[in-house]
RNA sequence: CGCGGGAUGGAGCAGCUCGGUAGCUCGUCGGGCUCAUAACCCGAAGGUCGUUGGUUCAAAUCCAGCUCCCGCAACCA
């Protein structure tokens, strides 16, 4: 029996400097059913998930709470694996990049980069602020500044490591192009057009401008930086480098990693470049999904639109939140998410369907035979159909399966849901029941519609581990006829097999009331963000003389006309009444602003900077503004101050 | 002219590779059934398949131009 096949697949791992939201439950929910599934064909299967518990943001964060980021970290993985264990995730391995056995491989993988010669010591140019202890690139200056405090920055060098990538550009660009690496494969012109065709550029591998994180272990003024820390965890967790696991051999290389469209430049190139450098066979595929986006919007804490699963799955069920976000996020594409989509899609296809056909089943077989079917059976043409389906279910579902196209495996075995619900009404039991020489001709349809619904729910399981049990209770399913070959076959329960009445398993969900009382919920989430808000408000800036304050010219003035910066989506450019003849200002508040928005108001620009072009468009100055969380609102002023005057 | 994807009945999608009665889910309307969770089954309405032109006996499907969306890159002075 030791002859298993291995089978690997891995979620990202999660950078705990938030909550966990629907979108970390996608990846997580879809991992867990493959690997229910490939389980249930017999694999011997690894699913990884786990955390990125390093960086300047957590160590951030820790600070603003008072902790050390490993007590922040302890506390956010709780919440993570709490979650996890909610939506009943079935991973056999947690990795988190700051346990012990983790951090001595990535000193060692990074070392041996380095004596292969694909890591150099090199230097960091750019622009530093001394204060912030922070390095940022032309493109990030604010007004030439730094734009966490504001403060003048000095151009400074920087020691660092670097990752060679180029080598490699060749190779991650056939991967990409010509084989089925990429799913789906429609990204891989864009990735190689965007990143390969210019150049792969050397990758900043180490840091020294923050502390929390694996420090170089020949080199400790450095700490390794992101990429190299974070991915290498689908290797490590197997014992790569470590002696915490000895699964290397056995499960490398994965068969898939999943990861959201954000992460999947890392995952395509980045991951690819760093196996090739350690002579390790490529992962076979990355799958990339979508984002699940609220009404259309992208998701965010500023919206107040966050969906928490916890919520959810409190109110419908852990499987009705999996099965709906499974059925409706295809591979590869964004999926819109509202309240009303998903009890409309729980109400039909798990209650209506589903959930009824076993209801009326049941309560069929108890009517007409007191729970327990005779063993005489006279088949009919119209049993052909459901039989032929439910038969060759299995393999439709394995075709999508193999594909990573869940959402159209579940379809296909809805279908056979839908067919067995027909069937009810073509064969119409309720009058085979008057008759008591068509018992055995009634016995069966009962009999036939068990079999479809142990091989639909037997499939299904894999995706709702949680409520299918109970389906198999009702329908005198035991849990040893639930395997991978019953599946593939139609007959499998006893003849003289037994039900038994139970509680309804998908109940309908009222849809008006449910809305309401979710849009007040949400409603109720938007209130703590002012709060949380005060928590960020920025330490006030170094102290500076008076005269440096006169510097800053702050002068009133008009919008006159405002347009759309072309090929851009965050800048508009803004003719104005400055009292002094006019000028011309960019600025990047395109996101909160429509042109028309601002035409007539009265604005305060900064009128002495140093113009500069902004996507070939020339701005004269800028326009005040406040930071409100991740947002900016303009300060609008009293019509009444002309043009031209100046501000202090 | 940075790169890529898309536009199909009220909504969300499939079909396009390899041209030939436009299909699915939800919703709406009508009917049927009564085993069941106001559920299930059948039927109907509703689309000149973004726009213009081309190729063809024939175009949602192939080609070109245009418009509008979305993503990636760039961009928040």
């Amino acid at each position: 029996m030791s002859e298993k096949k291995p089978f690997y697949i891995t979620t990202p791992i999660y950078y705990p400097s938030g909550n966990p939201h629907i979108g970390h439950c996608y990846t997580t929910v879809a991992c867990d059913s493959i690997a229910r599934y490939k389980r249930m064909q017999g694999y011997d299967v690894m699913f990884l998930t786990g955390t990125d518990e390093h960086g300047l943001k957590i160590e951030q964060k820790a600070a603003e709470k008072g902790i050390t980021p490993k007590q922040y970290v302890d506390e956010i993985v709780e919440i993570f694996k709490n979650l996890w264990k909610t939506m009943n995730i079935s991973y056999d391995r947690y990795i988190r990049t700051t346990d012990d056995y983790h951090v001595e491989a990535v000193q060692k993988i990074f070392k041996a980069l380095y004596d292969k010669g694909y890591i150099y010591k090199g230097e960091y140019t750019g622009k530093y602020c001394t204060p912030c202890e922070s390095f940022w690139t032309e493109s990030q200056l604010v007004d030439g500044k730094c734009p966490e405090c504001g403060r003048d920055v000095v151009e400074a060098k920087e020691e660092a490591y670097f990752f060679k990538m180029s080598p490699f550009a060749d190779r991650i660009e056939k991967l990409l192009l010509e084989t089925d690496y990429l799913r789906p494969k429609t990204r891989a012109v864009e990735l190689v057009n965007n990143f390969i065709k210019p150049g792969l550029e050397d990758l900043c591998v180490s840091r020294t401008t923050f502390k929390w994180g694996i420090p170089v272990s020949f080199d400790d003024k450095h700490v390794v930086y992101v990429w190299i820390d974070a991915l290498s965890n689908y290797i490590t967790a197997l014992g790569y480098e470590n002696s915490a696991y000895d699964d290397f051999g056995k499960y490398w290389p994965a068969d898939i990693h999943m990861v959201a469209k954000d992460i999947m430049r890392f995952h395509a190139i980045i991951w690819p470049a760093m196996l090739m450098a350690l002579e390790l066979p490529l992962p076979k595929h990355l799958a990339v999904h979508g984002w699940i986006t609220f009404n259309g919007a992208k998701m965010s804490k500023s919206l107040g639109n966050v969906v928490d699963p916890l919520v959810l799955s409190e109110r419908y069920g852990t499987d009705a939140i999996r099965y709906h976000i499974l059925r409706e996020m295809a591979l590869g594409a964004d999926s819109s998410f509202s309240n009303e989509i998903m009890i409309n899609r729980i109400n039909s296809d798990l209650a209506n369907d589903l959930g009824n056909l076993v209801s009326r089943t049941v309560a069929m077989v108890i009517k007409y035979f007191d729970g327990k079917l005779p063993e005489d059976r006279e088949a009919d043409a119209l049993d052909d159909e459901l039989i032929s389906m439910a038969s060759a279910l299995a393999g439709k579902v394995d075709a999508f399966m193999e594909e990573t196209q869940l959402s159209n495996a579940l379809a296909e075995i809805f279908t056979v849901i839908s067919r067995a619900n027909k069937y009810i009404d073509e064969t119409a039991p309720w009058v085979l029941a008057k008759d008591e020489s068509k018992k055995a001709r009634l016995a069966t349809v009962m009999y036939n519609l068990l079999e479809a619904i142990r091989i639909t729910t037997t499939l299904l399981s894999c995706f709702m581990p949680t409520d299918m049990p109970k389906v198999w209770a009702q329908t005198g399913v035991s849990e040893d006829m639930v395997t991978w070959e019953n599946a593939c076959k139609f007959g499998v329960l006893p003849a003289d097999t037994t039900v038994t009445k139970g509680d309804i398993i998908f109940p309908r969900i009222d849809v008006n009331k449910e809305i309401e009382e979710l849009n007040a919920l949400i409603k109720n989430n938007e209130q703590p963000a002012p709060a949380e808000d005060k928590a960020n408000i920025l330490p006030v800036s170094e102290t500076i003389e008076f005269d440096t304050f006169e510097k800053i010219d702050l002068r009133a003035a008009t919008v006159i006309s405002c347009e759309k910066v072309k090929k851009s989506n965050k800048l508009l450019c803004l003719q104005l009444d400055d009292g002094m003849g006019g000028r011309q200002v960019v600025s990047g508040i395109a996101k909160w602003y429509k042109p028309e928005d601002l035409v007539g108001k009265k604005v305060i620009i900064v009128a002495n900077l140093k113009p500069v072009k902004l996507c070939g468009v020339e701005s004269n100055g800028m326009v005040v503004a406040a930071d409100v969380g991740e947002d900016a609102r303009v300060i609008f002023l009293d019509s009444d101050i002309p043009n031209g005057a100046k501000l202090r």
